[in-house]
DNA sequence: GAAGATTGAAATGTCAATCTTA
DNA sequence: TAAGATTGACATTTCAATCTTC
């Protein structure tokens, strides 16, 4: 039975600033994406999607195990499945059986998918640079980052460090 | 037509973490207070729940309007809704009509829901703590309250600033 | 007509099976 | 038996009405 050690009064606030920076920053980003024209976002994709087709556009052959995946984006794999079936639908990701490992598949970007991550990339960056990056000093963005990287170390002890 | 400004490398790395870090902090918190056990979390509250009870345990009569607290949590109206009926059904919090304005409703934090609040608040600080603000140093705290003041204000000008 | 709040239907998310192959 | 992935049942969220009072 420990004593609890409560928040300071400065940890407390920086707590509740950051839970409603996170949940607005989700909300305005979210938004930016839905509400773009049918002619640059047709099938409507989200916050989420745009992760997904992003991670695997950087993946070499522009695809990733389901799981592979599942893990990068924090998400479990039935909710993967969900979403990537949407994608499938819309013909931005096509599934790919797994030779080496019959129990596996892949997702993969098709050309569709690179071309819709084209076209939603300068609004997406657009908002996470207007509401965040462009907000920051020089020095701040060098803080953030190195505490982030310690934080998602504590978090994730398993996660691989880059820069 | 604006020339797109993408990231630079560090942002991206910067992005990528707090994405990680985001999720990942959610779901070890929501999982830290949905296992407790069932006679410290009878009904099973987690990371939405505990932060509705506390803005309820801080306010005037442990009470809010719902509309007001709706804004604190960054949340849609029939969302809340959703919530308080279920905190409702659990004893928790009860709704109270609004004599002065009769479309009005404010949820009331019950002293059974207060009583959950206390049994919940150690393991949730203490994953706070553990996770967050144990790994930060004084000083990268005050750059982080900082920088998040300027970013919550931009995304959102009405918000008023407290310390 | 607009604001406060809720409702109902449809979309999405979760969790515990299930199925297949290692 | 365990790992990779999906399915099905159920919980929650969303979005567009709705209802009531301002």
């Amino acid at each position: 039975v420990e004593e609890t050690r409560w928040l300071t009064a400065q940890e407390q606030t920086g707590w509740r600033l950051y839970l409603r920076f996170q949940k607005m920053m989700n909300e305005r980003l979210t938004e930016e994406l839905t509400r773009l024209p049918s002619d640059v976002n047709p099938y409507g994709a989200d916050k989420a999607d745009y992760e997904i087709l992003a991670l695997l556009s950087e993946a070499p052959d522009r695809q990733l195990r389901m799981s592979e995946l599942a893990d990068v984006v924090v998400s479990p794999r039935s909710r993967l499945t969900y979403r990537i079936d949407q994608l499938v639908q819309h013909g931005l990701v096509e599934r790919i059986k797994c030779d080496t490992d019959k129990r596996g598949a892949f997702a993969h970007l098709t050309e569709s998918g690179w071309e819709a991550l084209l076209r939603l990339a300068p609004s997406h960056v657009g908002g996470v640079r207007k509401y965040l990056f462009d907000v920051l000093t020089p020095e701040e963005l060098d803080v953030m980052t190195q505490f982030l990287h310690r934080v998602v170390a504590v978090l994730d002890p398993h996660y691989e460090v880059i820069t």
